[in-house]
DNA sequence: TAGCTAATTGCAATATTATTGCATTTAGTT
DNA sequence: AACTAAATGCAATAATATTGCAATTAGCTA
């Protein structure tokens, strides 16, 4: 049961997405909406080629250096991530907690899911204070079968 | 104070690499010999280009094509790790816990070191397993300041 | 709303990284 | 020493990434 349908829910997360944009000073340009467009919508790890297919199937142009940088700005913001297991980008969730993304991916579906837990988060930092690293910030990426997949 | 010297113990860890290899049908062959002492001598990610340029600097000459297979298979036995951060190849610990590998980079120095913590990683299946996702394994990266960088 | 300007994008050229099929070599065995 | 499957090297190619500069555009300002 929905109460909203999907497609405002992402053309509201990329409205969020654009709006922490501007407030650093960067522009709201079209192509920069079209990137966070298809990350949003996809939900897996996508290469920028990757990206750039899926614009082009729809009629829209992309130049790859364009789809390069819009991606190392939304990474530099937090509002992305690279995925070590495919080396694709995915969309942040904009309440992940500062300085610590916690990443599910399914082996099967290739469904990517982010959770943010502070708790977890802190006793990691404790964890590698022990060794006396200073940590500023940590990536957890998890690879199995997501509830779905896992039944089947 | 170093009872062994550092030397040795590299030889000893690209030994016991080489007898996982060899435990699993893979041959003991010079190439893979070289890339694992790399790989434990230098302790920072490396790419398979660097691996190559490191070689040739010391007179080995090996195939890039040559690395990228024998990092492949390093990766797919548990004894190599890709890099979230860099992309880099880096040895892992062999008493790594299965699984779960930890790392923490250096933002400084550049050096990785990997850790094994039995109960964090549980804690982090456990709470994967609240969101009904099955862990096969994962992979945490740290990234911060080690205790000497820290410190200037 | 037109015009201005810095920021952003597109383009072309190039560099870097990765992959493939096949001939040659080598480790581990007999 | 000879054999054989496995591993490496080679050449060609594909895919991915980067750079400098010209053209365009978003957000101002008048």
């Amino acid at each position: 049961m929905h109460l909203v349908s999907r497609s405002s829910i992402i053309a509201l997360v990329v409205r969020d997405s654009i709006r922490i944009l501007q407030g650093q000073g960067y522009k709201a340009t079209k192509p920069r909406k079209l990137v966070l467009e298809v990350l949003e919508e996809t939900e897996k790890p996508l290469s920028p080629y990757d990206i750039k297919g899926i614009l082009r199937a729809r009629g829209k142009y992309l130049n790859h250096v364009t789809i390069y940088r819009i991606l190392d700005l939304l990474c530099s913001l937090n509002l992305a991530h690279k995925m070590l297991s495919s080396g694709g980008f995915v969309k942040c969730s904009l309440d992940a907690i500062e300085g610590c993304h916690r990443f599910m991916v399914c082996q099967h579906c290739g469904a990517i899911r982010e959770f943010a837990d502070k708790e977890l988060c802190q006793e990691e930092n404790d964890f590698a204070q022990d060794f006396g690293f200073h940590t500023e910030y940590h990536l957890s990426e998890f690879s199995g079968l997501c509830s779905q997949c896992y039944r089947k």
